[in-house]
DNA sequence: AAGGTGACTTTTC
DNA sequence: TGAAAAGCCACCT
């Protein structure tokens, strides 16, 4: 439905800088519970430069793109430049790093 | 129409 | 700690 993409989208444009989430949370508060997979796809197909996807990682704290890539560097520079660790294993420690949402949102 | 695929997640071994 | 397998769902042959 392109009315879920764009709530995905939306979801992600609300991640403050510095901060990032994973594909199952944005899904969630997208409304689409376990759509995970949906929101990567949404972020392949659309991967707009109005919408800071490089905030988006996996379960893992990991980048999700495939190695070799370029995007996967532009991705770990930009978080880089926002203030996010990474690890020797360029993971991000979730705990520290994840977003959490605002309940109060005008 | 049916089966393969993937910017995922979680559970098991 | 980490790799493997099983769920999941929309999209593309």
């Amino acid at each position: 439905m392109d009315a879920n993409r764009q709530r995905i989208l939306t979801v992600i444009a609300q991640i403050p800088p510095g901060k990032v989430a994973t594909y199952g949370q944005i899904a969630s508060l997208a409304g689409l519970p376990r759509r995970a997979r949906l929101v990567g796809r949404v972020l392949k197909t659309c991967a707009d430069p109005k919408i800071p996807w490089y905030r988006v990682v996996n379960s893992r704290g990991e980048i999700s793109l495939r190695s070799g890539s370029e995007c996967q560097q532009v991705q770990y520079e930009a978080l880089l430049e926002e203030g996010v660790e990474f690890d020797i294993r360029r993971r991000i420690d979730l705990s520290r790093f994840q977003w959490h949402p605002d309940p109060l949102t005008p």
